[in-house]
DNA sequence: AAACGCTCTGAATCTCGCG
DNA sequence: ACGCGAGATTCAGAGCGTT
């Protein structure tokens, strides 16, 4: 991992074709690296399967028509560029297909995409997406906590924007969801589908030489970290296929990703490579998340007896003393005639499936009654302090 | 208007086709009544151009495999039923787009359309809908105060549900949307696109006759009253083409707007049936809403000079004598050498974007500090007496 | 009687590694 | 690829019985 060293954050003409830009079989050559050109030819030129995650925030076919006045008659800055004009759905669905393709095409199989959008684009994204073969792993709610006012008063206020979170295809298992991270992130209770988070604003949003904002629709950071934090991992090659001010970029870097970013713009290109170079990565030591519990070492029950944490013999009860099994000397329990392990044991007494046997299963340590997680807990102490 | 009146709540068959079940040229035969059947025979059986809302639960696609479990080993009553089952995409857009396109028939010109759904769905709703030529209004979503938790850790919390609003047609601007209302309805602020509300559980969930839900899916009472408070006006007719428990229907008549719904299973129809007939509707007084400002004259900030309800040189507030500017004869206010409309000084003052300077800015008016739009009620009230 | 604890449930695309 | 088994995993609110 390279986090701390400074990026390569020099352009590189990918559309124009230098075939030196992109090297097919390392990463040299490209990573960290924001393109200059067009996604998809690109895309093109990265090896296949070469990136952990992608972000991406496509063009919204916003279909604006006349300027929109604010209430005291100033006019609202609207989306009103090139790169977001399409000549129909048909046009925005082939732009929309080709990209997404291109994407499939350079994500690692257990890696997971992101796209963001509005009620304009993001069900033709999601369709798309579908279409394709990603698989839809949940859509993601940004609640703006300062939209801007509907004016005219003929709709709600569009308070929101949609993120789809996918996954490369359905059979796909093993993506990276950082489930822990998030809940503590979220005061210990599961992450949902609903962020609220404010829009970009103030000292984070670029300015251009006369002041004004320099891109139209920059996101803000805080956004993009919750989106690293929770399906990425440090070390992690982050893509973004529509780079614009360098968000994404930004955040990978801030949080020890590595990142790849294509833009069609020069300035804004520009300017993302400037604001990236100006990013200081956190310490790798703080980015080591809670690891989940699936992480640690197996631990045999019969590791208990052997470390003379338990005794054969001795009586196991549930939490509130309704079972009880005795421990035997080859690590089963019994009870009534019955032999199994702690788990099947624990399953048969409340006559469930399944049953995790470490949480049900409780003895007498110093007096009081704790799971025989708690015994486990003690042998992995063992274990990590001897190695 | 007949909302005081019992509906007509009575089956009848129109998937099996009797012609005298629905008029051509009259409402009586089918208006206040809960159809069984399929409801693209059903709504081609309605005269064109004869709904002025449509509220559509269609079937999500959810596609589960296998049971799932809670951590206490309890599994999951799970939406397996028949009707949620799809052969693939292809069938399932197929199936939206022919009752999309039986809604629109029978959608008056300046109606509007609801349609609920999950990710699994919604984004090949909401394409489908744009490919007919609706115009998407705003994109709703539904947050869920407790929404079932993720057992497996594996995704976020899955905590809401989108609605997506749409007019008949791109072209169409006289649709009804009760602006004040929902803005009255929400503490004096614009009403937005994300609501959260809790799902349909307790006294309000219909039960079968052991206990349990009675229909996997019903939707709470609440969301359907901001939906039709917000969109349709009393005595207008509103169509849900997949019924079920009837909660649009109940809800309607609550409200005294006629209902016509449609439902495939004759169960959840008589049950729906029976719901609604229980319904008492609201008294006609209650359903008057707030009068749309835009048929206010509006009154420049000068008419209060004009008026002599403020002089110049006066000194205008906040509400909390944070911010202050003077009053300039030209109607203009001054603050700090900065000169600006009212609307303009509140946005400069709070360094936002916008801002109602009539809301926002503040006077001693008999002795008490209040906003300046108390002064232009006065006006109006003059205006209103003179003329 | 109010408080407390236990049980039940909701549109859910919900494990993983080893043999 | 497939079967097997270890063992990891939940929040809000209603309802009901006990303290």
């Amino acid at each position: 991992m390279s986090s701390g060293s400074v990026p390569a954050v020099a352009a590189a003409d990918a559309a124009a074709g230098h075939p030196s830009s992109v090297a097919a079989d390392s990463r040299s050559g490209w990573l960290d690296t924001i393109f200059t050109g067009d996604c998809v030819a690109a895309l093109e030129r990265l090896p296949k399967a070469s990136v952990d995650a992608i972000f991406a925030d496509p063009p919204y076919n916003l279909q604006l028509e006349g300027a929109l006045m604010r209430p005291d008659q100033s006019k609202v800055d609207a989306v009103d560029d090139d790169w977001d004009k399409f000549a129909s759905f048909e046009a925005y669905d082939a732009f929309t297909r080709a990209w997404l393709l291109a994407c499939r095409r350079v994500l690692k199989p257990n890696g997971t995409i992101w796209v963001i959008g509005s009620y304009h684009n993001i069900f033709r994204v999601g369709t798309i997406l579908q279409d394709l073969g990603y698989w839809t792993l949940n859509d993601i709610v940004w609640r703006k906590s300062n939209p801007m006012p509907n004016f005219r008063g003929k709709r709600f206020t569009n308070a929101h924007e949609t993120m789809i979170w996918a996954s490369r295809s359905r059979e796909v298992r093993n993506y990276t969801f950082n489930y822990e991270a998030m809940k503590a992130f979220n005061d210990d209770l599961q992450m949902r589908s609903d962020w609220l988070l404010p829009i970009c604003t103030g000292g984070e949003r670029l300015k251009n030489g006369e002041g004004d904002k320099l891109h139209p629709t920059q996101k803000p950071e805080a956004l993009l970290y919750r989106v690293l934090l929770s399906s990425t991992n440090p070390g992690d090659v982050v893509l973004d296929p529509f780079t614009g001010t360098g968000t994404t970029a930004a955040v990978a870097r801030r949080l020890g990703r590595h990142f790849v970013g294509v833009e069609r713009d020069p300035a804004y290109a520009e300017a993302a490579r400037a604001r990236v170079a100006a990013v200081e990565p956190a310490p790798s030591e703080g980015l080591v998340l809670q690891r989940p519990k699936r992480a640690e070492p197996r631990i045999p029950f019969g590791a208990l007896l052997e470390a003379g944490l338990l005794a054969p013999g001795t009586v196991l009860t549930d939490a509130r003393g309704r079972h009880r099994a005795i421990v035997r000397a080859d690590a089963t329990l019994e009870s009534d005639g019955v032999v199994a392990s702690i788990h099947r044991m624990g399953a048969i007494a409340q006559g469930l499936d399944a049953c995790n046997g470490w949480t049900f299963w409780h003895a007498h340590v110093d007096g009081e009654l704790q799971a025989i997680d708690v015994l486990r807990t003690i042998v992995r102490r063992e274990i990590a302090a001897a190695s």
